[in-house]
DNA sequence: TATGAATGAGCCTTCATTCAT
DNA sequence: CATGAATGAAGGCTCATTCAT
């Protein structure tokens, strides 16, 4: 038991590396079993594709930063509370683990569009939270979808700037003018 | 005469609407070909490589609509009309050329990391907007970087969502919000 | 076991023979590849370019022919032996291996410019024969670079002359007197 | 009039020199017309294939080649002048024009081969001397044939020598030595 | 007659996937 | 299960040749 599980944690760890260095269709199969070390056929054995592979990781990831997202917004009561706090997890995790967040936020239309319109994703949580709080009357915005694009947006690009090094330092440097940013455009 | 200048724009056109419907990497120098009504071999004689085609379609699109934010900033005397005039021009612009703007906004980090280091780009364009309105005192941000990062957030992720389906309509119509939020974020 | 080195001297075998049937830039990946029975693709496990497959077969044959030039002139004494042997050598095996003597001595310009300036060589062999002889007091010339082109013009023209069809029989024939021509050439 | 005769000169002129340096097959219809200064379809107006100008430009060379062998033979009484007149003629021709002997002798097989069985050649015109010299008893050989290949072999093989580097100056520097030598191999 | 853009078959090479060991 | 050689369909690019101007 378990074999299995690390053999894939291994590939997903070994691919996310890589889709994030070299992009999705720049990384090779070859690439992948020569990071870990492992036979190019051997890698069919997990998944029965290249594309099911980059499914499943663009899945599993996508649904856990929802549930982040959610874990952090349900550390605070107010929705400015859920959306400095937010902003400023994904600051961290941006520093603590850079690929993650890259795959996650700056590969999106490279995985998005392929995967099952109803995933979990980072979008919906933000924008259920956003919808609580409008019901609670705490926004000053109507629409929730807007509201949580923008809010990625804050997020995401901040971070590419670092990645292309326009900005630098950690993004953590600039989470308190960031989580001020959401809050203004958001909150009441 | 112009003849060289038509055909060249003709590939540009197509590979700009390519590009962006299937990617950069998946969209191949036949289809280009075909899209065109073209020989493949045809190609060759206006651009080098595929990669060369690549770089002039985003270095020249990119320099084009940074001389556009810096005009429509120029219509405008304050931080905040500035501001308010190119969000809404962006939400036009998508509204208008989607294909663009799409591949402006959304191909960056297919193909921003090639472009050379000083190249036009939005990015300083809005930066340097910001900066004079920092200079001037209007501003409530002080790092410009991080302000235009964060004003891009705000014109990519709602575009981003409507090409996504989980936001609907022209996005002009949430031109006035996104311009508030722009607004909100880096004035004083 | 030896698999590998199988596959790849078959791919040899079917290369020397086109090579010379057809010239190096006139024989395509796709032309090797039937010859053997082999997909394009898996050529390229074994080469990782035609030019490689290329320069290893013409280094790999002018050495072995180099040694074989080194062995036959050690089995005699005399440089005048040495010399008679060797030309008799030479056409017992363009009679013997037709393709491999052509591949040696007559694709020589299309082949030897890229080997590297040190590789064996048959011109070397026989220079250091003819050295040697010098050396002892047999030769009437004092060139052995020169001696050594001339031994080799007087093996490869008539070989040439057979190939073309202006000569006829195995080289073998006239291995006496194209003997005897070294010789007075060469001895004193 | 000579208009089109002056144009297929500088073509021949500048096709001779790319195909020396370069190989046949190397050589692009773009490269020949880059050189000459000329655009590419222009070439079509006076060869109707790449083919036919290589067909021609061998063969005029050849049949050049092969007159001024006669020439030089004409000039000398016995069979020993003739070959010593004709490998001295030889030496200076490599060192006046030495593309075009590399071209004659060097390239043989990539050219030879496509010519007319027929066509004069410099290895014909030495067998005819040859022959006439058995003739009159003035060989020590019986096979012409044989005798001229080896005879070209001696005139050849310096000079490739020299192109590649192995041996090192003006061939007329070897010229006495190279006579010398077709003497002691064909005379009696 | 000269031009050079256009053609399209074909070249070398890559790569996701299969399969015998 | 693992392996890695084999497959073959493309992919980017070249080049002899044609043709409208």
């Amino acid at each position: 038991m378990g074999a299995e599980h690390q053999t894939k944690t291994k590939i997903k760890e070994a691919a996310l590396r890589l889709f994030v260095e070299q992009g999705v269709s720049e990384t090779t199969v070859r690439d992948l079993a020569n990071a870990i070390g492992m036979a190019e056929g051997t890698l069919y054995r997990h998944y029965a594709t290249k594309e099911e592979l980059t499914r499943e990781l663009s899945q599993e990831n996508y649904a856990a930063f929802a549930d982040r997202i959610r874990n952090t917004a349900g550390t605070q009561e107010s929705l400015r509370g859920k959306l400095r706090a937010i902003a400023k997890d994904a600051c961290r995790l941006f520093d603590t683990e850079p690929t993650l967040y890259r795959f996650l936020l700056l590969i999106q239309h490279e995985t998005l569009p392929r995967l099952p319109k109803g995933s979990a994703n980072p979008l919906a949580a933000v924008r259920s939270v956003i919808a609580e709080g409008i019901k609670q009357g705490e926004a000053k915005i109507t629409d929730p979808q807007l509201g949580a694009a923008m809010v990625l947006g804050l997020l995401i690009q901040p971070a590419l700037a670092l990645v292309h090094g326009s900005l630098s330092g950690p993004l953590s440097r600039y989470a308190d003018d960031i989580a001020s940013a959401c809050e203004r455009v958001i909150i009441r």
